[in-house]
RNA sequence: GGGGAGGUGCCAGAGUGGCCAAAUGGGGCGGGCUGUAAACCCGUUGGCGUUGCCUACGGUGGUUCGAAUCCAUCCCUCCCCA
């Protein structure tokens, strides 16, 4: 494909890139590029929001170039104050090491083994004598780093910043001189980072990245970006049921973004989408986005098991199974011992909100003593089920 | 080094001797409605076989019939001055 094409695909759905003429004139000097992604170690576990980047490599990557993924194992010892308004809880080696294995096992269902090189920024940055420390230090200036908004609000708000955190910009920065990126791809949060990235490669005298942003997924509430200590994220990893089930659960106004960030769809097929009934568009975006990564039957399984248990209201086949000897429980204390209650206190208030349900009837009477006799179903809420069997 | 302000539930943030298991908002959970686990509305949100008891407002000790609230001390954070 030629450069101007290339340039081309590669800008659709990016909030910006820096700058464009760089790429072009990259692409027609280098031919194959070097593509930079930094990853936290942090958290382990790939959701549809780290794939919006990975995304964009594998793009890269089917257009020829060449994918470095950084995991930021030293870096993961200071945390990525981006966005954040507190100082991070440092890892310990043992979990980085865990996590970046994770990670690894992971990111493969996006992007393409043979084009990928994986590399720990440990592998530089660990063997730095305080002297280099201090000359990276003094390439740039406090002032420059209040700058970044979220320091800026920190520091107005009278919270903590660890002084350490200044220097999560710089090392990222010094990973791309490194590595001698060509491109280095990001979330929009990461625009700071990124750039510092090029001021420090030209201040070591090479040529500068050029920098890629990306739009923040918002995750399942539709407001926060998705993340996993938020609780509002899709996890590649989770069962295609969960997958289906969590994309369906995004508010309506979300579905454009999703497809233009997840999916492969053009832009005129997602236009048409859209024009679609919401919950419509919404189911076939789940389809598409459960079929990446698990293929279509699998897709077409988890759709069934969501109708069935949403729009016909029936128990689904394949339900966890609690064996018991007991042929008669006091259901506050059966609520517990299956995991559907946290404590007493908790399962006595879904009894009487009316969440549970034994064989499909409501239970009311929180001092009932339930009789076991063979097989039956104890249901939470809407979707949490457990079969409850009389072992004899 | 000196002076000042703070540390409250999952989070944010009120409360400044008993009426406080602690206002309010967010989140979570449950219910209703529906087209879905969207949106919206309502309820609920420390534990305990529960008209009562236990544990909890940074740690420890104390004053008091009674402490999140007062005192001492320690730890931590922020601001101002140097």
């Amino acid at each position: 494909m030629n450069p101007e094409e290339q340039v081309c695909l590669i800008k659709k759905n990016v909030v910006k890139i820096v700058k464009e003429e760089e790429l072009l004139e990259k692409i027609k000097k280098r031919g194959s590029l070097r593509i930079k992604l930094g990853v936290d170690p942090t958290a382990p576990d790939i959701h549809l929001g780290t794939a919006v980047p990975l995304l964009k490599l594998r793009c890269f990557q089917d257009l020829g170039h060449k994918v470095i993924l950084v995991i930021g194992d030293f870096t993961a010892r200071i945390g990525d104050p981006s966005g954040k308004m507190k100082t991070r809880r440092p890892l310990s080696s043992e979990e980085i090491a865990s996590n970046a294995h994770t990670y690894q096992e992971q990111v493969f269902k996006i992007l393409d083994s043979k084009k990928t090189e994986i590399v720990f920024n440990s592998k530089w940055l660990a063997s730095l004598s305080f002297s280099e420390v201090l000359d990276l230090a003094s390439r740039c200036t406090v002032a420059r780093i209040l700058e970044r908004d979220d320091f800026y609000k920190r520091y107005h708000n009278n919270s903590p910043i660890g002084l350490h955190e200044f220097l999560y910009p710089l090392m990222q920065a010094y990973d791309s001189v490194a590595l001698k990126a060509d491109v280095e791809i990001g979330g929009t949060d990461q625009t700071f980072n990124l750039l510092m990235g090029r001021e420090m490669q030209k201040s070591y005298g090479q040529s500068p990245q050029v920098i890629i942003t990306l739009p923040l997924l918002e995750g399942t509430d539709g407001k926060e970006k998705m993340s996993k200590s938020l609780g509002n994220y899709i996890g590649i990893n989770e069962s295609p049921e969960e997958m289906y089930g969590k994309v369906m659960s995004i508010p309506d106004e979300l579905t454009g973004k999703y497809f233009r960030l997840l999916t492969f769809l053009d832009e005129e097929e997602i236009k048409n989408k859209e024009k679609l009934h919401p919950k419509k568009a919404k189911e076939d975006l789940a389809m598409e986005i459960v079929s990446f990564y698990y293929g279509k039957s699998s897709a077409e399984k988890a759709k069934d098991k969501f109708n069935l248990i949403f729009k016909k209201k029936k128990v689904p086949e394949d339900i966890s199974i609690y064996k018991t000897k007991e042929d008669k429980i006091w259901i506050v204390r059966l609520l517990q011992i299956v995991n559907l209650a946290r404590s007493g206190a908790e399962a006595r208030r879904l009894i009487l909100q009316g969440g549970v349900k034994w064989d499909g009837e409501k239970i009311r009477d929180i001092d009932l003593e339930i009789l076991i006799n063979n097989e039956h179903i104890l249901q939470v809420g809407k979707r949490k089920f457990m079969k409850i069997v009389k072992e004899s």
